[in-house]
DNA sequence: CCATAAGCGGACCGAGCGGTCATGTTATCG
DNA sequence: CGATAACATGACCGCTCGGTCCGCTTATGG
């Protein structure tokens, strides 16, 4: 499984300079950063980037995966809280605050994505549909509101607060609390259309 | 206010369908559709898209102009509708159902959009903040959001159902219905934010 | 300390973009 | 109908992008 050679030591310290550099460069600047930029960040050469990482898609898929792999480790943990419900706004809270800044819309670009980011992200869906089951269960979750709606809802609260120009840092707290309410059995009215049968 | 001399009748027709493939190159492809291909969807030379639009941008603003100012009379007459909370929830869905498929996010790209988008876009602005300043005083909008939330989450509907692969075209509906649900009295938890002053 | 392989850098490439322009075409009107 | 101004066209330009490649540097193990 893992590299019979490991890595040099520079090498090593330049690939963390990458994955920071990137992750940052693409929560400011979105997906369409280039690889120049954010090698300048990192302080290497252009050249250095392609040999860590084959395409930029795989140093996007790097990240991706890194990020989904500890909101899945925070999951499996909430799976086991006492309160199903403040679990699951606690899991939507961590996955928000997760993908500061902007939307990575690891979800997009369908057809070209690793087998490594579909494995983790299948595992995420799993989580959040045993989440929202459980919150469902304990009377938090309306019952007409399924799995596969909570994770495309999850990105809403980034996006709607990116819109705003020098957005507070946790503004996007106000619209997960918003949506989060939506999801309540209290307010609920009937939903004019099924949920999305994929996911 | 008005141009001096009328187009000629060819270029009008060219104008016309210069629109019409613009707006469904955006829709389909995002904003960065290219203009090579929207005039080859218009079946006219690349060369004529910058007699009638000046810039890329002039195109994708007159789309957006005229979107909003359709929007905008819906608003208006929507106003003077005797139950406010229908009033508004019928304005969000004319908006998200014109938009369709993908957001044109005319609200973005903060800097270099012309006094006209600005000027449209601050109507619609106040008209939303009128519709929802109404639809609290009748009850059916909680105390604690505000115009601008509407505004921003106004946009969420589209952005989230374009995330499943084949969605249906009225997938949004179910979205907006849970968002607007979360903007009602009886689910409402207290705000963990405030709202944004600006927009 | 040296030999060597691993790693690095940045000039370079082809593709695609928004935008321009000289040349050819056509609607319009006296 | 003919003159002319308005219009259309697509080759072309400059630029930026993702990705390649080869000559140079440097960490590493014996």
């Amino acid at each position: 499984m893992s590299s019979p050679r490991p890595l040099r030591a520079d090498a090593a310290r330049n690939r963390q300079s990458l994955l920071a550099a990137a992750a940052d460069e693409f929560a400011e600047r979105g997906l369409d950063a280039s690889v120049a930029d954010i090698a300048r960040r990192a302080g290497v050469g252009k050249g250095t980037v392609f040999r860590h990482f084959a395409t930029k898609d795989d140093l996007l898929a790097a990240i991706v995966i890194d990020r989904i792999d500890t909101l899945n480790t925070v999951g499996e943990k909430l799976l086991g809280a006492a309160d199903p419900g403040a679990a699951l706004l606690e899991f939507l809270t961590v996955a928000a605050h997760q993908r500061q800044q902007r939307d990575l819309s690891f979800l997009q670009e369908a057809g070209d994505l690793s087998p490594e980011v579909v494995r983790v992200r299948a595992h995420m869906f799993d989580i959040v549909h045993r989440l929202v089951d459980r919150a469902r269960d304990y009377g938090v979750v309306r019952a007409d509101v399924t799995g596969a709606d909570v994770i495309l809802l999850m990105c809403a609260p980034n996006y709607v607060a990116s819109y705003v120009p020098d957005a507070p840092p946790d503004l996007w707290r106000r619209y997960l609390a918003i949506i989060f309410d939506g999801l309540r059995p209290q307010s609920a009215h009937p939903l004019p259309h099924p949920p999305p049968s994929v996911l």
